[in-house]
DNA sequence: TATTGTTATACTCTATAACTATA
DNA sequence: TATAGTTATAGAGTATAACAATA
């Protein structure tokens, strides 16, 4: 999220879900992005580790274009995460230009400590909801994801309104 | 919020609602500050222009201090916004060290387009819910909110969370 | 000649620290 | 001397373009 600054005094629950959604949400991503520190990796490398583990050994050409960023880009983000063992470079046999990208154990381990880490998210973040209304507020959730087709796994982020900085609203 | 990127597959809408949060939100944020450009504006000068309306002839110490960014931060982005017509400096005449700022009537104009486009972004984010839903949902997030102290006025954005760049999940 | 990964370069955004003018 | 605003400097992050190895 580049976050957005959206005016508004919620006049009542009908109004302002807009401005609701971009501030709850913004709150969700802050302390999830807060949860990870733990495990010693940022927010974007939560999406890198997953397409390596769903496209094991792919190039980081194949990379980049998923990401939507240049090749140059993937160079130092997968240096960081080699270099915190949690991903291999490996030169494959079949194409000698190619690097192939997988995960160590350790990066599988990040993965699965990331697991728990969203649940215990989840739990934090609509502590105040019951059960039932958790179901509630996913299924309109998800009504909206999909009007938008947002797919399950894929986090939009800002690419495309990256404009300025991600946030300078009032702190107080 | 700079946006992050949680993963997840929603296996039901009873799970994952902390990442549909987090997507829809950035959802709700991006496509705000699509709009926002028509105004000539970034996401964070709402916050900026909102604090002048409120605070009408504080000096750039002050904001600086509401936005938790440095004075010399303040000195760029006012005079992005004096440029653009939008905002005044005054010498205060008791404290000559002081620029009083000020909206000009072309900023209480943007001000005023953007509860229109406010409006409007509402309608678009959740155009696929029924009135009765829109309610339900407003309320529940409402909920959340305030359990987390949310204020009704105050985008959180990442302040204190941003250690790595904003997102680089996946694009497709 | 085209492609993969890398390095070099430049540009943007931001924070910190000097500087000036007022108090 | 202390404070408001400004300017200067330096650092991080990122994108574009040049480069070496391989196809």
């Amino acid at each position: 999220m580049d976050d957005v600054t959206e005016p508004g005094t919620h006049r009542g629950p009908s109004g302002r879900v807009g401005f609701l959604l971009s501030q709850v949400g913004a709150l969700a991503s802050e302390r999830f992005a807060g949860r990870l520190t733990a495990l010693g990796v940022q927010p974007g490398d939560v999406g890198i580790l997953r397409l390596i583990t769903v496209e094991e050994g792919l190039s980081q050409q194949a990379l980049a274009a998923r990401l939507g960023v240049g090749p140059s880009r993937v160079v130092a983000l997968i240096d960081e995460l080699e270099k915190k063992g949690l991903v291999t470079r490996e030169r494959s046999t079949k194409d000698r230009r190619i690097h192939e990208l997988r995960l160590t154990d350790a990066g599988e381990g990040v993965m699965a400590r990331m697991r728990e880490i969203g649940s215990a998210h989840e739990e934090e973040v609509v502590h105040a909801l019951s059960a039932s209304e958790r179901r509630t507020l996913g299924t309109l959730l998800a009504k909206v994801a999909a009007s938008h087709r947002l797919t399950p796994d894929v986090h939009p982020g800002y690419r495309g309104a990256r404009t300025g900085p991600p946030e300078r609203s009032a702190g107080a």
